[in-house]
RNA sequence: GGCGCGUUCGUCUAGCGGUUAGGACGCCGGCCUCUCACGCCGGUAACACGGGUUCGAUUCCCGUACGCGCUACCA
């Protein structure tokens, strides 16, 4: 295969939703698999709704994901020229001509067709003006587009996810390639930069099978190569409709945000979609570059399931040692203190804590709230677990067991666990029903890590203060 | 409406003419256990429908239904 070149050609009206980022990483997967080039191609023509901010969003996205691109980003509008050339070429040719049809008769025209079920096509008023009218509206001002003179036939390309896609003429209009105010429309656009950059892959959204037979056929006009072109299936929503910002179109950063990881995204975004051929799920950069291929791409839709990726995070999460983990956790944990008037936890606090954690959590921005009891003494209490645990002889063995806890001199694992199963014993009961009631004092709730590694991070001073504000303050 | 593309467990998917239709998430049991989480074991659950082709169709072809997409002088 000759050197591969590819390209993501976002608009920039908005932010990266997970749709576009998935189209952005089977272009990267395919390039790096390949060793070719990642292009990046800002369609901007839309002079209203693109925005400088929606551009540096796309950045970003794209940047947290760890796409990078190759060769400075081309912004379409500044090509303007160029796509303006291409259609005077089309016009020298004859595949196009000028069209002074007025553009709101037309649409009447369409909208009474339609009303009649009838096709809606271009009437081809001016496809056979002679040159001599056209020269004499022309020097009458006569305000005019371009249109492409659709000839007769079939159209057919081959598309690396579907398969050959053919499509009969006669249901591609003579579209038009120039707009009366001179700018050029995207179909030419498209065309004029993918041959530009040397695009060898044109691999985009589904959405725009129906205009790849358009396109196709300014290729040929031009006397271009047409590249290769993988269609690959929307993203949907949890009804099956497209993803769009209305619907669950969420943006990566978004997710970025909520805690999700860079690499749990890559992954979950990748297996949408695709598939290795194997049963392989948890996949590494690396792994994924290595075995991309198109020919995985599925045809049909996805939906973007986020139970799922909730436990591919964990996955990731899980894997990390503390000191990995922690560099992640630290920054929100200290905004969480910053908010909360909390001291921030030493680093060597910070690592335990994380390898309490690891296993716990889903997303990383769940860690200071699921760690907030050893940031602070507790302000409420879950009241359905007092009610559960808490009876009427804990007081008494919570008292036992702060007298064996004060005495204790070493406050590690082993020591507390002693003291614990002496309580036990003595109140013949099993630990779990000591336990309990202590999970309740020292964290307020009835979920947390193991009770002794809880202990001994804490501290002997503070589980004393606690317990003993709890025998004070419950019941 | 027209055209295009699609349709395997609830979800993501494997399958590429002969399989007890496999895996993962979720869910439900169980084990582990001081709770939660992890882990482990087990279970639930799918080839949209109808015709062909074939000795044999989830797999190939054609219809139907349904879904989505496009149908702009947006991109």
């Amino acid at each position: 295969m000759s050197k591969v070149r590819v390209r993501f050609a976002p608009s920039p009206t908005g932010y990266l939703h997970v749709g576009g980022a998935r189209t952005a990483l089977f272009n990267w997967l395919f390039a790096r698999h390949h060793g070719g080039k990642m292009l990046l191609r800002i369609e901007d023509t839309d002079r209203v709704r693109s925005t400088p901010e929606a551009e540096k969003a796309i950045f970003d996205g794209l940047r947290w994901l760890g796409i990078d691109w190759d060769e400075e980003p081309l912004f379409q509008f500044q090509q303007r020229e160029k796509h303006q050339m291409v259609v005077e070429e089309l016009l020298s040719s004859g595949t196009a001509y000028r069209c002074f049809c007025d553009p709101e008769v037309l649409a009447q025209k369409q909208k009474e067709l339609q009303k009649s079920g009838s096709k809606w096509g271009y009437p081809g008023t001016c496809r056979e003006l002679t040159k001599d009218q056209v020269k004499d509206k022309l020097s009458a001002g006569d305000p005019f587009a371009v249109r492409f003179r659709t000839t007769e036939g079939v159209t057919q390309f081959d598309d690396i996810v579907h398969g050959s896609i053919e499509i009969n003429n006669e249901e591609i209009d003579d579209f038009i390639l120039l707009r009366r105010n001179g700018t050029p429309v995207y179909q030419v656009a498209v065309v004029a930069d993918d041959s530009d950059m040397k695009i060898t892959h044109v691999i985009r959204g589904d959405d725009h099978i129906t205009n790849t037979p358009k396109q196709v056929l300014l290729y040929k006009a031009l006397g271009l190569p047409v590249p290769q072109f993988a269609h690959v299936p929307l993203i949907l929503g949890a009804d099956k409709k497209r993803l769009s910002k209305r619907h669950g179109a969420t943006s990566v950063t978004e997710y970025r945000d909520k805690g999700i990881l860079a690499q749990t995204m890559v992954n979950f975004l990748a297996l949408l979609g695709w598939s290795p051929g194997d049963d392989k799920e948890i996949m590494s950069i690396d792994e994924l570059i290595e075995v991309f291929d198109l020919k995985g791409i599925n045809v049909a839709g996805a939906i973007f399931d986020e139970t799922k990726l909730e436990w591919m995070n964990g996955q990731y999460i899980a894997s990390f040692s503390a000191s990995e983990l922690w560099d992640k956790i630290a920054p929100v944990t200290q905004s969480y203190c910053t908010e909360n008037n909390l001291e921030m936890p030493e680093r060597s606090l910070g690592l335990q804590l994380a390898d309490l954690y690891g296993e716990r959590l889903k997303y990383l921005n769940e860690a200071p709230e699921k760690m907030a009891f050893f940031l602070s003494d507790p302000a409420t209490r879950d009241e359905k677990g007092v009610r559960k645990h808490w009876k009427e002889d804990t007081p008494e063995q919570m008292k036992r067991l702060l007298e064996e806890l004060e005495r204790t001199e070493e406050w590690f694992e082993e020591a507390l666990e002693a003291a614990i199963d002496i309580v036990a014993e003595e109140f013949n009961v099993k630990r779990g029903k000591v336990i309990q009631p202590v999970r309740l004092a020292l964290t307020g709730g009835t979920a947390s890590p193991g009770i002794f590694a809880v202990m001994t991070l804490l501290g002997k001073e503070t589980c004393l203060r606690r317990i003993g504000h709890a025998i004070r303050n419950i019941g």
